[in-house]
DNA sequence: GCTTGTTTATCTTATG
DNA sequence: CATAAGATAAACAAGC
């Protein structure tokens, strides 16, 4: 009965959102960042079902891009041929899907107007976005094996120069601006913006989970597999920490449970890195690794209850 | 003229 | 059931 081959998957609509999608095609590039064009060739390579109604969709996610806050425009620099901007993952939007749902976040990322402002006008990001380009090759591609295991391109350096005291962990920098963090800025330009441009991978639990995450993401074959959905998560089964981070102290397991509520408004607006980010850094991206996967190896919107995972 | 972006409006739907 | 997030439509500007 269900044939896997016509009417099975690709009629579907895969079980997530634009955002997700985007996130998702954002998070696959080495570069962590987009142009349109290329998001719409990621959607349609790995999910049959966009390959149609293309008009639909398409002004649909472009919508989407400038209406959410999460996705920023990065400016092409003259030197790089191509239409449009490329579009990037706000560092700030943090786990957008940590209750495990790839169809609806549990809030909305917004910035405030001053923020935007800064964000989108910020001459810096040519400069930025020009760094990046040596910087990353430093640093090693993602898949480069010989490089850490689970989020390699964080090693070399960091947003100064590295002399910042070394080597940042993952969840040091990224998640303290993340979430929390709302006026953080260097010189108008979000200083979680910078290092982005600077090739960090941004949402820490997006770029790390993604790859594992979303099957379709990291295999960038010709052969796109049919649909996100169900059957075909077979490697899901498997432990996501083992997956990526083999050295096994990558991410602290903390058990967290899920977010207990974005109600966290004594957050002291320092202008510089220093946070109170404990909390920030206790409350999701390791949960969500440790929890969410398998539900959402699920695919379906369905299995969205990490409460279950728990038991 | 097409692609890329932005914005507004309305409808749908997941969640609390 | 109310609300907020997401989807869809559509108008329109800017740039190539």
């Amino acid at each position: 009965m269900p044939r896997p081959g016509k009417n099975s998957y690709s009629d579907q609509k895969p079980p997530y959102s634009y955002i997700s999608l985007t996130a998702m095609a954002i998070q696959s590039s080495q570069e962590k960042m987009l142009p349109l064009s290329d998001i719409y060739k990621f959607i349609m390579d790995r999910f049959p079902y966009y390959r149609e109604n293309t008009q639909r969709w398409q002004n649909s996610l472009r919508h989407n891009l400038s209406f959410n806050d999460c996705f920023i425009k990065i400016p092409r620099r003259p030197d790089q041929p191509g239409k449009g901007s490329f579009w990037a993952l706000h560092p700030d939007c943090g786990d957008m899907f940590e209750n495990g749902s790839f169809l609806r976040r549990r809030k909305r990322f917004k910035l405030m107007r001053s923020e935007h402002v800064a964000c989108k006008n910020s001459p810096m990001l040519h400069y930025f976005h020009h760094q990046h380009h040596q910087t990353k090759l430093a640093i090693g591609t993602p898949e480069t094996p010989g490089s850490v295991g689970r989020l390699p391109q964080f090693q070399t350096y960091s947003i100064n120069g590295g002399q910042s005291g070394g080597f940042k962990h993952p969840f040091a920098i990224e998640n303290i601006i993340g979430r929390d963090y709302k006026g953080m800025m260097t010189g108008g330009l979000p200083i979680a913006s910078v290092m982005h441009h600077l090739g960090y991978p941004v949402p820490t639990q997006l770029s790390s989970v993604v790859n594992s995450m979303w099957p379709h993401v990291g295999m960038l074959s010709d052969s796109m597999s049919p649909v996100p959905v169900s059957s075909d998560y077979g490697p899901f089964g498997v432990p996501m920490k083992s997956l990526y981070h083999p050295s096994g102290q990558t991410m602290p397991a903390v058990p967290v449970p899920i977010k207990p509520t974005p109600g966290l408004g004594q957050v002291p607006a320092l202008p510089g890195l220093t946070h109170s980010h404990a909390q920030i850094c206790a409350s999701s991206p390791s949960a969500l690794l440790e929890k969410t996967l398998p539900e959402l190896a699920e695919g379906k919107g369905a299995a969205l209850h990490p409460a279950l995972l728990l038991s």
